[in-house]
DNA sequence: GATGAATGAGCTTTCATTCAT
DNA sequence: CATGAATGAAAGCTCATTCAT
């Protein structure tokens, strides 16, 4: 099924993330957002994107899909664990989106262009919100979940890695670059607006990527 | 370009960070990190930064300079007050830093690699901790708050719009580069330690500069 | 003088407080006591009552009905929304049994009568405590909370206003006297003691009768 | 000095209130109004009619004097005496008042008059204003200090039930129709305004007597 | 006498979590 | 599975009172 997946990923790389998704939840990879819990971790990752994890009361995300809050609790085991499951949704779905952007690339450099809009899309696409937490909640995460989340991540970071090694982009080793793109990009979440900076995703990504890619 | 660095540490050393602080406490521009409020404040952007605005108790705040958490009560109206006046203190001393070291710079160049070690120095300094927290704890601040502290800031983000433009950064309008730097710059709060990474902030600063700075 | 106020003693037996309440219940305009939400209100009554409102806490309250003060917050926003509905409920079951003390009496001058002891009543007997309340505690409303009750409460003092003017009491416009009169009646709380003062709630409404009646 | 006191008082029957108070003060009966703690108890009479005892912090009253909140408790033991003075120092001027107003009337009824008058014009002149406080407040007095004031309220109501009594008010015995009456005059303070209400106090207390007088 | 800092008990309220129905 | 009532710990905050200066 894993591999059943990732062909179907290869093949459709022009997926609209709603297929990306479907396929995804076939997998089993990711939660069906039509189901209880899958509309419990999307209205989640929308509300801790939104007012930040500590300000947003499991009441309000139950108020978010209409139910009680006691009834939340039969779908996870805590708050905590709630946070805990959007970052690994939101990191398989940010992955496999990547890689699937990645793959069509033909250059280095473009390979590199698709790794800054991919994020920048998972970012702000509605699509499956909450990437932005991946950033800003991290220290809302026990040790323990870090862990967990880290194992995916990693996974998302290796292409990253791979991409600034190989585009030779400037500022020494890829990691102390990468640190500085996951800042510089997740930030955008708190300024870039598509409708008011009459800035496309697209030219954001342009911008970033004139800042970050070699000096020709 | 690392020797350009060095330059502007040596210079910038005409003035340490405590007699900075002296100078503006005494214009009252500051408070006076030793009087109540003042150890208060210090106290406050410590553990803002380190645990966060919301999971820091006032209760917390207190033991930290060893009174009852009633008698912070004398000294500001609410916890939502505390962080505004930090956000405003650590402005004030970030820009009054950041000014300084850009005066002593000869070259646009050098006014940029100033400006982005200074507010790494801000981020990562002992001296007024808190800088992060102005990116990190935005949304904790109640619009009327934000309004008082982007008076104080807007004064801090020129600095930084005069230096990127006269540089001839890449990345279009300096307003989007300089939201990207700063993304990118309060992110290493979460990542760099001096001692664990093998790399001290002036080098750090040279990875950024490199980076963010015109192609040769 | 004394036989008209037993007459109407009698006639007005045909329902008791406790019947009233039951009917009021199922009509949906009070709360039934026997649910958590009644036995809370029924308790605020007695305490703000008692110890007035602002020297009752809401542990005080928990306690009286056996619950911890966190779960008051479950059937009431605020402390001050429990002192509204109060008011409201006071309110309407002190309409409901003086409408139909009103309706029995035979004369203006019965009326007036009938008036006069119902409010006694309400002040005095166990049944819904709180009426009180609604004179010694209204500072301790929002403007807001005093709309709300003073919404029900005109109906209330209509139909006194109708009883003064129809009786042809002395003291000028009806809204002066009925405000003479509440003060007097309400303040009955604070030494009447039916068991102490050799004095029976009827004979204590012959008194004030007596006084407010027009001079034969 | 007690009888010299009384002298000046039975000679100027027509003395203002600020006459009064002034011989009162040379008698060593009130508190001078311009000494700090003078200062202080018209402040208190203020507030606590104003907004209720305990919705007066002693903040507040530190506010309206200009002085520190710290600094009342070198004039007073604690929240609570400043209360119970003031009960006694208004229950001083108002036994003087009213026996000076009762001695210089002809007839019981026109004593009965002087009595009503004299007390709505202790509930709403300024001179020293907090009447009303006396029953309003006067749960909010320990035992002790209850009993100090009942010691001189004594004196003041006896006067009230000699003027009843000779005067052979309706509604039975003249203990019961003071606190009828006492009732009434009190709760003035709340809807009695005399800029608002297009009625004087004279006229007020004309409707009152019309209510309690004896029926001709 | 006044100040200002601090106390400490107690307040109302919040909120994740539990559990019988 | 969902409900709704309750829990209980802890939060932010209030306030009368104390006391060294």
């Amino acid at each position: 099924m894993q591999e059943g997946a990732q062909v179907v990923v290869e093949v459709q790389g022009a997926m609209s993330p709603q297929q990306l998704i479907g396929t995804l939840v076939k997998a089993g990879e990711l939660t069906d957002p039509a189901s209880p819990r899958g509309r419990l971790l999307n209205a989640a990752a929308r509300l801790f994107e939104q007012k930040g994890f500590s300000r947003t009361t499991v009441r309000d995300l139950a108020a978010e899909v209409g139910i009680l809050s006691g009834s939340i609790f039969h779908h996870f085991s805590s708050k905590e664990q709630i946070l805990c499951e959007v970052m690994k949704e939101v990191t398989i779905f940010a992955s496999a989106r990547m890689r699937s952007a990645v793959e069509q690339a033909a250059s280095p450099q473009e390979r590199l262009r698709a790794c800054i809009q991919s994020e920048l899309e998972a970012i702000h696409e509605r699509a499956v919100p909450g990437f932005s937490i991946l950033v800003m909640e991290w220290r809302s995460l026990s040790d323990k979940s870090q862990k967990e989340v880290l194992l995916l991540r990693d996974e998302y970071e290796q292409i990253w890695l791979d991409a600034i090694n190989s585009a030779r982009c400037p500022g020494g080793d890829a990691t102390v670059v990468r640190r500085l793109m996951v800042g510089a990009l997740s930030h955008t979440y708190s300024w870039f607006k598509a409708r008011e900076n009459g800035l496309t995703i697209p030219e954001l990504a342009d911008r970033a990527y004139q800042i970050f890619a070699p000096k020709s």
